[in-house]
DNA sequence: GGGCGTTGTTCCATTTATTGGAACCTGTTT
DNA sequence: AAACAGGTTCCAATAAATGGAACAACGCCC
């Protein structure tokens, strides 16, 4: 909630669809009921048009109204939409197995995320201690730029999508490590590539550090990124980068794993 | 997917917004990677206005085309947006350790479900033998005039609603007890609210019963049902009859526990 | 290798929906 | 009673969606 709207520039455009999408998402920021009012004072629309675009969202299911309170939120037929997204184009069903296999042998947090409007996704999630909660962890949105797998999987994006990508990136400052420009940044993102492993130096979070690998087809194409991510306190970057081999091995077997498993059909 | 696509009949309708959604719940249909002809050769839209809807649709991250594959799937930014319907809209965190409580008082089958679009989305699970892994269960969908959970929740619906609710069944009979039209079941409906519990009996699956309640606030809105389900190998229906008190004080503390629980802010 | 059907994409005048300023309700406060 | 804030409706100007048809990009069969 604190960094999403910070980091959250979804911009759809696109026509009125757009426009409408847009509003769903800033009804989603608040993450909870909202009256007509609130959502007015945070929008660029008029108040008439604002009231038929809720008015849409809300007749077709995407929102709920709730006369008695007389606020709005997120309808139902959304997590009905996203039963299907997650099986369908998350990498998390497949994963599962690789993930739980990696966590056993490394006994740190490991992430596995994808690519979303420039930020990224934690589609799963392994703890050291005991596995956490699944859903918990899809659906938790991250900056692309100051984490070990947002910057692994920009790295590895076709140049247009990359520079689009980048544009799409807020450069707060999060830490004094923190990448805040397009410049230094592209500089990372080239050795990135080069070395084909990506580092968190405590760009999000003191303290915290990781090392992530990006997912890739046969054809280069991103599908997401894994990291093991610990602390200062537990570990360092050497000792992390000690544990590549296990980490791109397991990459590498969910990139197989989803080669293979394109339509059962 | 199979009964999905007998009763799914979205039909958003109002204006762009609404016919781009319904382009969305059709591709979700699919439950696969789908290419553009498939989706023309069952969309009432022309060509070139199917081909910019699923080009909007994509442009805004609700669906993501496969440029390898020309194939599209639903999008992460549906994940996204799910991840907060679910914790904001969704009974399920709330009513968890009811469930749980109930569970292993009654030691059978429970669904938690919820009203969407005039059918039954099961957003919690529990089973007899081990708890079902959560998000499987969330998001499945079924249909409400041959459920127990969908029969409790329309039958308490105020009359308006429940009139646009019976319109968008599709009476299908799936056994020699489904309710096949809207008379028989209106007449149900009735004995449904008279009694305040609901039975299946056997009207979705052969063997399958179960008995449900609603889940109403104090002024009587439904925000839900709950079940209990076995098969008549095991039991009756009189056996199950048998544990409405547990169902009913559960369902209660649902109430209780909602009401509560608006805002913490 | 040249026709030829299939699939996907673009064009553009017509049609239709969206827009937003302003007026209008409705319940609440001073 | 009057002022007020949150909601809702109207309607002509405006912008977007529409869809028929023409166009491009393959792959396939002869």
């Amino acid at each position: 909630m604190n960094q999403q709207s910070r980091d959250n520039a979804p911009r759809g455009g696109d026509g009125t669809v757009g426009k409408a999408l847009d509003v769903l998402d800033q009804v989603a920021g608040y993450g909870r009921p909202v009256r007509f009012a609130e959502v007015l004072a945070d929008s660029p629309h008029p108040k008439a048009t604002l009231y038929r675009l809720l008015q849409t969202l809300s007749s077709t299911g995407m929102l709920h109204y709730d006369e008695e309170a007389q606020t709005y939120t997120l309808g139902l037929r959304l997590v009905r939409l996203a039963h299907v997204a997650w099986r369908q184009s998350s990498l998390a069903p497949l994963a599962r197995p690789f993930l739980d296999a990696l966590s056993a042998d490394v006994g740190e947090t490991i992430h596995l995320a994808q690519l979303s409007e420039g930020q990224v996704l934690y589609v799963d999630k392994r703890n050291a201690t005991r596995p956490i909660e699944m859903y918990s962890a899809a659906g938790k949105v991250g900056p692309g730029y100051c984490t070990g797998v947002g910057k692994a999987m920009i790295a590895h994006l076709p140049p247009g999508e990359q520079d689009a990508a980048i544009d799409r990136q807020s450069f707060h400052g999060y830490t004094p490590h923190t990448f805040t420009d397009g410049d230094s940044f592209r500089a990372e993102l080239a050795a990135i590539r080069e070395a084909g492993i990506a580092f968190d130096r405590e760009e999000h979070e003191p303290g915290i550090i990781c090392i992530a690998a990006p997912i890739l087809t046969e054809t280069g194409r991103v599908l997401g990124a894994l990291s093991i991510t610990s602390s200062l306190q537990r570990t360092s970057l050497d000792a992390l980068s000690d544990l590549r081999p296990a980490l791109t091995q397991t990459a590498a077997r969910i990139a197989a794993a989803a080669r293979d498993w394109q339509f059962p059909a």
